[in-house]
DNA sequence: TATCTGTATTAACATGTGTAGTACAGTATT
DNA sequence: AATACTGTACTACACATGTTAATACAGATA
């Protein structure tokens, strides 16, 4: 499903939050779409069944997933714009990024150009 | 100068680096300004020299900041586009947060405002 | 010389991360 | 009812990282 990198110094429950915010948000994972269980995913990954859970919770209390006791963990359906706080936290996150790269020598019209390659969504690296 | 916050999982010596790179690039902080020396620093954070030193390793280690041994650690003149290894990174973590910010919901529109509202860097906050 | 600067090293402690093992409760299948 | 799957919770341990503390050394400055 995706690699971790384990000499890294991000925590690997935060790579997975990535990578799997990554999934959806470029609807690979569609909506109500059932993820691997914690325990088979760990096994996959050869990590411990904690760890993916930690992940699972983070991404839930996020908004991306919900899981449902004896069912499994599911990719939560994107009605846009209900989750304000995640989306207050996003546009500063944005703000300072933008001014960063700004100071950096990107262009606003590279910026832009930028823009449009994620719109949609439609882009799986 | 600024407030920290002790209570954040985030690291003291990464919000330092995080505060005093908005004042660089907001040029609060002009070239070649004198930053607080180390020990100052930490008597008026009521935090330990090591952690601003830490803070400021990493600030140089960006390109932001230099330091010179019995002078002091100065702002480093924004040459733009020299730092090229920044710049990727930035790229990449600029291409993630605009789909995530779209994908909550923020349009293309919106998006442009807020580079209006950064570029020149002449608003502090 | 005295005092400022950055830098380095060591030790101690707290916190966060990851693993391991176990357990419990809800769901689905047979 | 039995079995096997699901998420969830908990304890314990090991390890890495973050932070403090104390000390020391070297370069700059007055």
């Amino acid at each position: 499903m995706f690699e971790l990198d384990f000499r890294s110094r991000k925590a690997i429950y935060l790579q997975l939050v990535d990578k799997l915010k990554q999934l959806i948000i470029k609807d690979v994972l569609k909506d109500d779409e059932k993820l691997p269980s914690v325990r088979e995913l760990a096994h996959q990954l050869t990590i411990n069944p904690n760890t993916i859970q930690k992940a699972y919770r983070e991404l839930e209390s996020q908004g991306y997933i919900y899981s449902v006791k004896g069912k499994g963990s599911f990719v939560h359906p994107s009605k846009k714009l209900e989750n304000v706080e995640e989306l207050k936290k996003v546009r500063e996150q944005l703000k300072k990024l933008l001014a960063e790269a700004i100071y950096l020598g990107m262009t606003a019209e590279e910026i832009e150009s930028l823009i449009n390659e994620v719109e949609g969504g439609e882009k799986y690296d």
